[in-house]
RNA sequence: GGGUAGGUGCCCGAGUGGUUAAAGGGGGCGGACUGUAAAUCCGCUACUUCGGUUACGUUGGUUCGAAUCCAACCCUGCCCA
């Protein structure tokens, strides 16, 4: 074997940068680097996804980038579109089971998932695979061979599993199934390196033991199989700053599908605490900067900078890498006028009236969908939520309002909800009944 | 199959006959403040034609009155087989 040299030392390093490599130290990766250079056989860097629900978010983009670094030194990327998976949900970090999906539900995602990913890394390039394809060939047979790899020990050795089960939570037999299933796409896909959040540790090292086990049935060698390492990356916590970001929590997603002025709002809503990670784990500044912006917000005053300052640097830096740069400084723009200087913004949802006629602000507020009850409603009426044109706040839950043709009113619930009143003639005769 | 403990609002969780639309926490929403949709503080958190209506696994029953008592059923945990 030819010595390892530095220059893939360096670029495993670079790699494994904020991640953790498994099984642990650099050379492991140096050396298949170098082996793929030598031999010019590209690594096959394996991402598995499941369809579970429609949107990407920016804990994904995390993983994904990493994707995209090892295509951009020309390995290949392949991408599971985890189909047949996701009929049974990845039970890692979770307390309880999930919620099934439809066949129909899985592939509309599917669908969705690709486009999105596509932001990040070259979908061209890469390869993609439904596990479907091959779970639905596996017939029983296939499943017992399976399922006959592993040990029901060894399952409820993983974290999750043992804390249902010592918590008396319910754990349906096919959650178990999961884990064997993810790892035997590393086997289908002759994966030299799987990429997973750091909660799929268990998952991805199943897949070694799997890629070695089917290897054995095949009467190969073991001592030649190269079972693939694992690439760990840390969980990015949502805009809550708190609970890692996930699809299991709407609210608390920052999805790369977003406008840029929800994009650069939810990641000014960020906790000052999470700037730096976020700088770290998704905009990828060199190391150097980062250390900088460390000092500086230990001691804010001292260094004489604000926060938010850096915030919106992160929150342009994201959206002009998620749609362009023009639309990082109109939603800057946006943002500033909106929040700073509250002013309304220049473009909301429109909602005709007949002019003329007298409109219950209960009711107006229901319509244009500024609320979603009229119980609500009024809370927020009450609560001091409801202005009129920014100014007039209504105070009285009983109010009407109405208005002369080509009059136009802005109702807002809030600091974020605005819809544009139209009020127009009556068209034509009004049939009388 | 036998025994036993449970099933409460978006989530967790208190409540064992009556001001209980249901404590408390989380989440969410709103307000104030600000440097932002940070932090902090405060309020709200079933629906309604404002008469009521619907809610504590499901369906019946007892009662003036039930989340609370009874019966059957469904679901979950644990122990035994």
């Amino acid at each position: 074997m030819s010595p390892l040299l530095p220059e893939f030392i360096q670029q495993a390093e670079a790699l494994i940068q904020g991640g953790e490599i498994l099984p642990s130290g650099v050379n492991h990766l140096a050396r298949r680097l170098q082996t793929a250079v030598e031999t010019n056989t590209p690594l096959r860097i394996k991402l598995g996804l499941d369809p579970t629900r429609p949107d990407l978010h920016l804990g994904h983009a995390v993983v994904l980038k990493k994707l995209r670094a090892f295509q951009d030194l020309g390995h290949k990327a392949v991408l599971i579109i985890g189909d047949a998976t996701a009929l049974i949900g990845d039970p890692s970090g979770r307390n309880n089971t999930r919620p099934p999906l439809t066949e129909a539900e899985v592939l509309v995602n599917a669908q969705t998932y690709l486009d999105q990913a596509s932001k990040i890394i070259n979908l061209e390039k890469a390869e993609i695979v439904r596990n479907s394809a091959f779970f639905n060939e596996m017939g029983l047979q296939g499943l017992l061979q399976l399922t006959a790899q592993v040990t029901v020990a060894q399952i409820l050795a993983r974290d999750d599993f043992s804390k249902r089960y010592s918590q008396n939570t319910p754990i349906a037999l096919h959650e178990f199934l999961y884990p064997l299933m993810q790892a035997y796409d590393s086997v289908m896909v002759r994966a030299d390196l799987e990429l997973g959040g750091s909660d799929q540790r268990f998952n991805n090292l199943l897949g070694r033991e799997m890629q070695l086990a089917y290897a054995k049935l095949r009467g190969e060698d073991p001592t030649s199989i190269n079972p693939q390492l694992v690439l760990l990356l840390p969980l990015l916590e949502g805009t809550d700053g708190k609970v890692k970001m996930s699809k299991s929590y709407p609210e608390n997603c920052i999805n790369l599908t977003d406008s840029p002025s929800e994009m650069f709002g939810k990641l000014m809503s960020i906790p000052d605490a999470m700037i730096l990670r976020y700088e770290t784990l998704l905009a990828q500044l060199p190391e150097q900067q980062l250390k900088q912006h460390a000092e500086m917000l230990a001691d804010p005053e001292g260094y004489g900078i604000n926060p938010r300052d850096m915030k919106v640097g992160l929150a342009k830096f994201m959206v002009a890498s998620f749609h362009s740069g023009e639309a990082a400084d109109l939603a800057e723009e946006a943002f500033n006028a909106l929040f700073r200087d509250k002013a309304l913004p220049t473009e909301m949802p429109e909602h005709t009236l007949t002019a003329g006629e007298s409109y219950v602000l209960v009711d107006l507020l229901v319509e244009a969908g500024l609320a979603p009850s009229k119980s609500e409603a009024r809370r927020l009426i009450q609560g001091g939520a409801v202005k009129l044109n920014g100014e007039t706040k209504v105070a009285d839950v009983l109010a009407t309002i109405s208005g002369i043709p080509t009059e136009s009113l802005v109702l807002q619930a809030g600091k974020r909800k605005f819809v544009r009143l139209l009020f127009v003639q009556r068209m034509g005769v009004t049939p009388i009944k």
